[in-house]
DNA sequence: TCCTCCATGGTAAACGTTTACATCATTCCA
DNA sequence: TGGAATGATGTAAACGTTTACCATGGAGGA
């Protein structure tokens, strides 16, 4: 791989010459040396080397993304969306996934520290733990999280609750009032917002709520088939089911399904997200749309 | 960011000192100046700069990934488990989407070779043009890609026209006689290969190849719903279609259900790759798994 | 009492950049 | 014609590591 030297040498100039012409400076650069260093350039196909400029600068031009699990529709989208603006910022993208373990998450921040990146997006999973906090504390004003947390780094919010409202609105306006929720898991503010929500909005509408309507999920489908089943068997009537999660609407429209149930006549199902394949469920899965993808775009704006 | 400087002065040793604490290397050190170093390292909660490390060993511990869209389940699954495996051998992963075009792969592999990335792992895009060629040529030995392409590179294959055939048979053992197929876009070798096992079934099983039953779609649902429709439209009593993967058997699916066709009574569909979500549908669509994650991680195990 | 040898730890070069400062030639004006 | 100002290029330090090589001091043998 060539180097700075092996393009001076060729062309007769000194390295400075080179990186001038490279990285065209105010400095002056006579037209015929800049010349005579492209042509250098082009012929060794000379590219600068990263790592140098970045222990030099101070500057990586490498951002890092901290999720659960690329393979989760929903981070995924967010990650399309920090790529997007990301590459045409010229900044690349390191990626971890977490699977929501708090030795991962540490150990992930350690790494990008080591890397030097100049920035993290954090999303999904908890970052209350001291040793977390306190590592990222250090990393401050480099550091974007994507929905609420229970820290104060500065945020991409996402209106969970606003959604959640809507979802039941959306419900009762189609006449049902026997409406269950399926919620995500413990520690996870999305989900708590996403439960508020619905609480709330039963509330307004003078609903009373049955606690043994809600039950509480992990986000997957098989969660939603299983907590769908127990909503559906035990006695009550529901008529329609808030999902916290596209995933777990999906799961549950199983559910119904085994239980001879038909979708929407005998149950309607909301889901939440609006993850890519949402409408081509049959029959299409009503859904909160979260958009995602601008999140992790606007995420990547609020670093740079 | 305390460095070593910090340390060696903290710790009263030189810097020599203190990588080879951190480093455990075979030089000796006397374990109570190790454990002065160690208490220094603690008290600056001090981690070694991998950019300066990395540009002394010309090891960076980072392998690039660049596949044409991370929102596309199929890549990924493939994703995941190029991380799982990289995550375990201390390597750190970069992401590029290409979205399958030429000038992006050829500035995504650029900038991978200035991040001075020990390995790329390549899927999906077409990677034949000349200029990307001579510039991977280069990386030989730190290549590895994903399926067929035209070029020889270490390779994890897939048997996707075995794949293909087995799905032929399938729908042959139901009865079925009249099988379309929905193809992905030329240029994709992994396109070219299902196609070619679709055929070659056929041709086994001495049946005609009607030409007109068979469309080139580019993946997507969209173009699954779209060439469904012209498939089951002209005139033409199909009873199967294979799809050359889900998403656009989702798409030829709705498809199906918009002219009024139950399935899998009036029509079967087999699609390809099994991505997470497809059991979920109704009725759970038949797919050819490709294990996607196990060759993301085996591309990890070449390459180290 | 030396000399040798080993255990331990330090010195400095190297990796490939950027850039402040120095150098040198040329031009321009008094 | 001399001096300053300007334009073009070069020199060297710095970024934070690893490691080959050297220095030191004490133990042990002759």
């Amino acid at each position: 791989m060539p180097n700075i030297v092996d393009v001076a040498l060729k062309a007769n100039v000194s390295i400075a010459t080179v990186s001038r012409v490279v990285n065209q400076t105010s400095h002056k650069v006579k037209s015929s040396t800049r010349e005579k260093v492209l042509q250098a350039i082009r012929e060794l196909d000379y590219r600068p080397n990263a790592l140098a400029k970045g222990l030099l600068m101070k500057k990586t031009m490498t951002i890092g993304i901290i999720i659960p699990d690329i393979s989760n529709p929903y981070y995924a989208e967010i990650v399309r969306g920090i790529q997007d603006v990301a590459d045409r910022a010229g900044y690349a993208v390191m990626l971890y996934n977490t699977d929501r373990k708090r030795e991962g998450i540490v150990r992930d921040i350690y790494h990008l520290r080591e890397k030097a990146a100049d920035g993290i997006i954090f999303s999904g999973g908890i970052i209350n733990g001291y040793e977390t906090l306190s590592i990222l504390g250090e990393l401050k004003d480099r550091v974007v999280v994507i929905g609420r947390h229970a820290v104060d780094f500065p945020a991409v919010l996402v209106d969970n609750m606003g959604g959640a409202i809507q979802a039941v609105q959306h419900l009762l306006s189609l006449g049902h009032d026997e409406i269950g929720f399926l919620g995500g898991p413990e520690g996870s503010t999305t989900a708590v917002d996403r439960l508020t929500g619905y609480r709330n909005a039963l509330a307004q509408n003078r609903l009373i709520l049955d606690e043994s309507r809600v039950k509480q999920g992990d986000w997957t489908p098989k969660s939603g088939y299983l907590l769908g089943k127990e909503l559906l068997r035990n006695g009550r009537r529901l008529t329609a089911i808030v999902c916290a999660n596209d995933q777990m609407a999906f799961g549950a429209m199983n559910a119904a399904r085994e239980l001879g149930m038909k979708i929407p006549d005998d149950l309607a199902v909301v889901g939440f997200d609006n993850i890519p394949l949402s409408s081509y469920f049959d029959p299409p899965l009503t859904t909160v749309e979260i958009p995602m993808y601008e999140a992790g775009a606007e995420a990547v704006r609020m670093l740079i």
